[in-house]
DNA sequence: TTTT
DNA sequence: TTTT
């Protein structure tokens, strides 16, 4: 279909270690589960909720996996930006089941750590993971690169930025 | 749990006009089945493939609800803002089945019509829709402010969810 | 415009203790400065860089003025959802200047606050807060709904805008 | 920073052709003029209001400036996921000025043309634009892929599915 | 400057 | 089941 985008944006926190399973062609798949709450004052008793929703994420993106393998655990927050999927898989009696997951696969997901230094122990080691993304090539504005995916071009024109706001 | 977010956004076509129900309580739920696509070549055959995927939408805002039961239709293109949540339910012979949904209820939602003057046939109604959200109170900075919008409603309607997955 | 969208996400942290300002009707009106910082491998000298993106978050809405009140201050990392918006104004010499800032107003924003009570121990909560939204009704599917939030405030205070950009 | 997030998410018209401009090493940049807008009705003087946001994008993605020069004119929706970036400039008179716009740019960049046919006038070239994105991997999950952000695995574990929800 |  |  033309024009459609099909985003999940979740922040929450693992509800368990990451799941790293390996493939036939040496790859890594990781499933993380993720938990969201909200909370909210019942309008009727004024009590206080909590609802928490937990998701399924699933991540093939080779340097997200890698990402998640080596930084995350029980109990991270994490930022996470993927696709809604459903599959169909059969059960042991093979009765149809549907799972839906979120997919990080691609161009457009995300993973990023937002607990600080680690997760817990504020005993900063050097190193440490600052979020990561698919490749390597965040970059400014500066900058050569003119490989596939390159960015940041020096201008040519000089006149670009004279007329703003335009 | 401190510090979540969930949210997803989509941006694709109705599969079938809204499926609109009311509630105990006079209230309305709409239901939507929204197609995203996405196309790119594989790598290997280098031929074009196509993935469409179907999201199934609940709406219990009571002004989105009414958009989409005023304006959408079979095919139309939306933008759509709400939150993952996934419901068990037993289907007829007592089993165990999961649904995730896409929910627009509260604050945090957002439904919007794509497709200019109808859905390209241009025939349209007159009058035509022109987008809605939670409210009247988009605002600019000034104005008042006492009398905004209401959302969850209390409902107890208990056929709602028989049929899923659709 | 019929069907557009305007929304910022930001996950980053507060450069300074927020800056709390009173307007003539009573309400309050809260700017952030908001740190984002992305990190990349240069990919011609193969060096680290990093570069920092300063925002200017404002706040209009009533229930997250509060929040960012009571419970932000320098350091804090937060997730914000708001919207672009350009201001025109005049500085001293009369001169037009223009001010892009995220505004949080109205039903489609959102402050949460991503650093529990520390970041990983998971002692005692002592108040601690965990996010806010536009109002309180975040709710489950149940429950009814008259006291819906409000927002959008009036003001006047002219003196709010003197000091951009920050 | 570590695990920081800077995202717009846009849909609106484009308020004029896109602005192509070559770089010196062979590279283009487009500017795209963006407008949102959002209607509300005044709660105090109850007459509808109506307000216009214009937003500078700067498409430095080498695929995406492709895209806008090739299927983007005055008047097309647009859908446009980037980065938030402040630029400080000098204008004739040396005075500091400052511009932010939304950079497309690397792996986290979107940009989808949400009008159908062209724009309306429907007179269309046959061959039309269906969406784009960073690279050609938006890919499902079957197939091969090996070279860098390979996805799509196959699995060797058969047992990951069996388990869910998990 | 767009769009409805 | 949509859309291109």
């Amino acid at each position: 279909m033309a024009g459609s985008v099909n985003k999940v944006i979740l922040v929450g926190n693992l509800g368990a270690d990451p799941d790293v399973r390996s493939m036939s062609n040496g790859g890594k798949v990781v499933n993380l589960s993720v938990a969201t709450s909200e909370r909210w004052k019942d309008r009727n008793s004024g009590e206080q909720r909590e609802r928490t929703e937990w998701h399924r994420v699933v991540i093939f993106s080779e340097g997200l996996a890698r990402v998640a393998e080596s930084y995350l655990k029980k109990g991270s927050k994490v930022y996470i930006e993927g696709q809604l999927q459903t599959r169909k898989w059969q059960d042991q009696s093979g009765q149809d089941k549907y799972s839906t997951e979120v997919v990080l696969q691609g161009f457009n997901s995300n993973l990023t750590l937002l607990d600080g230094r680690g997760d817990g122990d504020s005993s900063g080691d050097g190193g440490g993971f600052r979020g990561a993304r698919q490749g390597d090539n965040a970059g400014g504005r500066s900058g050569g690169g003119q490989r596939p995916a390159a960015n940041a071009p020096a201008f040519e024109s000089g006149g670009m930025d004279d007329d703003i706001p335009f």
